[in-house]
Parts: structure tokens; C-alpha cells; sequence
DNA sequence: GCCTTTTTTGACGAAGCGTCGAAAATGAGC
DNA sequence: GCTCATTTTCGACGCTTCGTCAAAAAAGGC
């Protein structure tokens, strides 16, 4: 590995300034108001310039995706070093995932759009396997649990595809409560009588999880406290940045 | 009501024309296969007529989000009929979720499309609440199931609001785990070693509704032998179809 | 058959993507 | 410091798509 040159180095800190550029664009105008065009004159590159760095628009995209699938990853790392039973754990990763729907709400949209096939058709087979290995760390977290969950004799016993199928359960329920809830045109409040999507998806995490028989079961813990636990020493920070709204 | 004219005979009947041909387009070549030159020069229509049926693409695509929901709201409506406790009925809307997403995969498409912020902003508020009450008749469908198991006392008994917390939860897993089975780029087989997804969120169906304590729980009744009579007498012409691929 | 109203048409302007030859900058050799 | 080959940057251009609108065509009343 040579040192970078002036040159290289010039190169890489356009391409972060692309990023950041369009990062801004994508907050501010949404993905319609991001256009190469746009971000040429915001960082007073010209159009070819910018194709240098990436091919087309939806590689702008995955580069965008997989930084915020790296944000997401390290709050799951840091939700799983919680010290307790692995299920509490597990809650503190539901925790990171609320958090980072609700404080990256722009880097949530970004991980939504790049998993259409649409758009994964477009992106360059290599930009494709870094976001691919990204989106992979967040995963690895959650399956670990479930895995030390089984070792510790907390879930399950026998059959080891269990860890998966709980795995994918949490996951299709969160991603689908995200999604639904912040979806236009749903309204959970009049018809299903649901004020706080969070507190019900957190309740049905725990019956989806008694019902695996992963102890302790709610019934014989104070999931409650756990939870309070989490945000005084997990993610302070983030608890307080989410109330100054 | 007076009888429609010649002339508005016709206009009914060239908007159907226009919505076939557009979900051909839609199925044969995708969401950004379908242009508004391309629906205008295969219904050898001008542009400009297109466009006195629909403002703009996006209302196209909303007229066909309405018969993709009245398909799915038949089908779970059919579903609902099963005869059997009302855990049962709602195992049969959970079949015929799957089926719709399966057997109809370019309406599920069509769905996920529609739900975005972007499009959902230039949908014209008439067609918008149109495709709103056309999507909330499968709600109600999940939702009458979840009291009825209430009110036969099978489901929770002090709280009224455990029904809509049910709902939204088998809601967003099924939402939840149909996106991420269809979705590109993720291998679960692999990963988590799931090979059949369905067979994962059935299970997990189970155990959130175990979880709820909604009886019979899945130890003291026999839900393979009700999935069996669904699919037998059900939807016997929909298994025979998804099996014939 | 004439004139008004409604309907249809397709050329047009605007906006975005991605390209490519020309122009500018770089730097090696002398 | 100058020359010339190579690398890098530039932005005008071609293409596609959306949505508009004035003009042409059709319909219909009298």
C-alpha cells in the first residue's frame, strides 16, 4: 500500500464532498430533488467530473446506503455490548432500531429506496458487494444473539434453524412496522386505535418472542425496566437528541 | 341517475382500455417501462386524450393501486368466510396474503409503489381517497376477525384496544416478510437458513398470536390440518394455479 | 349547410440522464 | 523555462420523458 498521492488524495475528498452534497439534497429536496445536474453545480464540478466518481445516479445512492447501513450497524453493536440475559440484548437492538429510524429518518429513506430491484439493476456489480457487506454487519449482530441465546439454553434446544426464523420474525415485524407507520395515508390512530406505533411493536416483539419460549418470558421479567436501563446507559445521547424535537 | 350517453359509454370504456394496457406495460416491462407515449401509442390514443383521463402518471398508477386492492380485499374477504374458530379464519387470511402476493406479484408491486410519499403527493385528492377506501377494506376484513375472537372471548378481555395492536403486528410482519423474501439482494437460505419463507412466517404468526394468548394456541390445536381445509376448500383454483409454474 | 361547442391531436418546452470531443492542466524530459 | 504527451476537466449535445396548449377535427344544434 503506497502512500496516497496529492492527486489521490484530492480525488477521495471530492468524492466525500459529492457525498455530502448530495446527502444534503437528498434531506432537503428528496430523491426527486437529487439530480446530477444539481449536485455539478453544488460542488461547482462540472457533470463529467462527477461521472467520474460514479457511473450513474443510483451509484450515488448505494454509496449513500452504505454509510447509512454503517451508522445503523455500529448503534446495533453498541445495543448488543448491554450487559444481561441475551433477550434483553435483543431489546436493546429493537431500541437502536427505533432510534435510528427516528433520528436518521432521510438515512432510513435512502436504505428503503436501494432495495428495490429497479435500483439494484443499476448499481456496478463492486459498489453493489460493499453495500452488500455492509448491509451484512447489522444482520450478523442480531443473529449472533439469537445464537448465543440458544447456547445459553435461553431459546430453544434442538433444532439451530431457530435462530434464523426468529431472526427474520423480528425483522419482517420492525421493517414492517417502520414502513406502515411511516407511510402516508395510514392512520393507525383512528382505525386501529394506536397512538404510539413504537410501544405496540415493542409488545409485539415480546409476544413474538414468548410464543419462541425465549426466556425470561415477559411474563417473569420487568422488560419495562430493562428498557429504562437501555436508554439511561446505552443511548443517552440519542434519548436526549430525540426529546429536543 | 340518468343513463350514460353514447359519448360516456365511450369514455368509460377507453379508461378501462388505458388501465389494461398500462398494466400490461407495467408487467411486461416494469415501473419505468410504462410511459405515457408508450400507453398512448399501444391504445393508438393521442397523448393529449391520455392525459384528459388521467393528470399525470402517478394517477395512472393509483387507478391501478385500487383494482390491486380490491383483488387482495376478495380474496381475504373469501378468506373470512372459512368456517371454523376465528384464529382459523384469520390462518386463512394469512393464505390468502400470501397467495395474492404470490399468484399476483406485479399488484403487490404496484402496492409498494403507491406507498411512497413521492408518489402519494401527486395522486389528485379525488383518486387519492378513492384508493384510500379501496385499501382499507382488508383492514377491516384482519380487524372484525380480531374482535370477533374478542368478543367470543379467545383474545385478550379487558382491553379493547389488544385487537388493533394484534392486527398492527401480524400487519407489519407480513408486510414486513413478504418485502424482504421478494426483495433483491438478500439471501436468506444462506444467511439464516430459511428456504421457505412462507413456512418461516407462518410460524412466527403462530407465535406472536401464542404470544397475544389468542385460542386455541398453536400446542392445542392441529393448524397444519386448518391450513390443509383452507387450501382444500378455500382456494382450491388458486393452489392449483401457484402450483402450475 | 352553417356555425358553435366539444374533443382530439401532436408539436413543443422543460428537465433530467449520460456521453464525448474539445479545452485545460499536469508533469516528464531536456 | 520550454515542449509535447498524457491525464483531467469541462459543458454542449443527443436522447428520453413528462405535461401543455393552440390548432385541427369531430359532433351537434338549428
Amino acid at each position: 500500500m503506497a502512500p496516497l498521492t496529492r492527486k489521490q488524495r484530492e480525488i477521495a475528498d471530492r468524492e466525500l464532498l459529492i457525498l455530502e452534497v448530495a446527502r444534503g439534497m437528498m434531506v432537503e429536496r428528496g430523491y426527486l430533488g437529487l439530480t446530477m445536474d444539481r449536485i455539478a453545480g453544488a460542488t461547482e464540478y462540472s457533470k463529467g467530473t462527477i461521472y467520474q466518481h460514479f457511473s450513474c445516479k443510483e451509484e450515488v445512492l448505494a454509496a449513500l446506503a452504505c454509510e447509512s447501513a454503517q451508522i445503523r450497524t455500529s448503534l446495533f453493536e453498541r445495543a448488543a455490548t448491554f450487559p444481561g440475559r441475551a433477550r434483553e440484548r435483543m431489546a436493546a437492538v429493537g431500541v437502536a432500531d427505533f432510534l435510528f429510524v427516528r433520528l436518521y429518518p432521510q438515512h432510513f429513506a435512502i436504505e428503503r429506496i436501494c432495495d428495490t430491484a429497479s435500483m439494484r439493476d443499476k448499481i456496478p456489480e463492486k459498489r453493489l458487494s460493499r453495500l452488500e457487506s455492509c448491509e451484512d454487519g447489522c444482520k450478523s449482530v442480531v443473529l449472533g444473539l439469537a445464537r448465543d441465546a440458544m447456547a445459553q439454553g435461553d431459546l430453544g434446544a434442538e433444532d439451530p434453524s431457530v435462530a434464523g426464523q426468529v431472526v427474520f420474525g423480528l425483522w419482517s415485524m420492525a421493517y414492517g412496522a417502520n414502513l406502515i407507520s411511516t407511510s402516508p395515508g395510514v392512520d393507525l390512530e383512528t382505525k386501529m386505535g394506536i397512538a404510539e406505533p413504537w410501544d405496540v411493536l415493542f409488545r409485539n416483539y415480546n409476544a413474538l418472542l414468548d410464543g419462541y419460549g425465549w426466556k425470561p418470558l415477559a411474563g417473569e421479567w420487568d422488560y419495562a425496566a430493562t428498557l429504562e436501563r437501555i436508554y439511561a446507559e446505552v443511548f443517552p445521547d440519542e434519548i436526549r437528541r430525540l426529546a429536543d424535537r
